[in-house]
DNA sequence: CCGCATCCGAGTGGATACTG
DNA sequence: CAGTATCCACTCGGATGCGG
């Protein structure tokens, strides 16, 4: 990569906040990733991911939904299911995370002198 | 990208919250420009952000130097000057929020359809 | 089962003043 | 100039209970 210019900066800084407020966080990119592995149901997902409480589920989801990166479906019957499911744009998100996974193992290495 | 097999899910994760954490939040990226861009004392990069305190950002430098990615040095003199400048290390990391920026802008793009 | 409402403690971060 | 210290408002998120 060619050394950043001022204005290059500027205007890559909106994107690169926008992109962290959707998968920044303690918990969206596990969330995502549950999702991807197939886990559909709220309860499902909640017990797939540990300490994470149900408040919290719930808000990160809706974001999650805003930002099309999943949807969700309400099913007939009783008790109330309901069905959280990827959509194909949130895969456009794993080369993000690829590029993150990436840096983060190389830091560890260089800063720990070992992996994980 | 192929699909993401769990176990690579799960390998992939302290990675990525290793990054997000040394590239997360309101303001580690901006300083991080800031100082690629030549900001290098300490009111000097305080006065390139609006809205950072003092508080904030003495805090931020010290994880930055932590993780390698800014160097501190304390010149002689009165008053006390001090320069951060970045690591040739540092800059590993444009590629990763190269794709961030991407991205975001991607997606601004499809969910408001506009740019900025 | 799904998910919201409430209460509440801990941590974050802003403003300001102060020291070396 | 470089940062620390203090005070304080506010937010975040955990625990729990409840209603649909």
């Amino acid at each position: 990569m060619k050394k950043m210019e001022h204005k290059e900066c500027m205007s890559a800084l909106l994107p690169v906040r926008d992109t962290l407020d959707i998968i920044g966080g303690k918990w969206k990119i596990l969330i995502l990733i549950s999702i991807w592995e197939g886990n559909k149901h709220f309860r499902e997902i909640e017990r797939s991911i540990p300490k994470l409480s149900t408040k919290v589920l719930s808000k990160e989801l809706k974001d999650m939904e805003e930002n099309q990166l999943i949807t969700r479906t309400v099913l007939n019957g009783f008790p109330v299911r309901t069905e959280y499911r990827p959509t194909e744009y949130s895969k456009t998100l794993q080369k993000v995370i690829l590029e993150l996974q990436h840096w983060g193992a190389n830091h560890r290495k260089k800063i720990f002198g070992r992996e994980y």
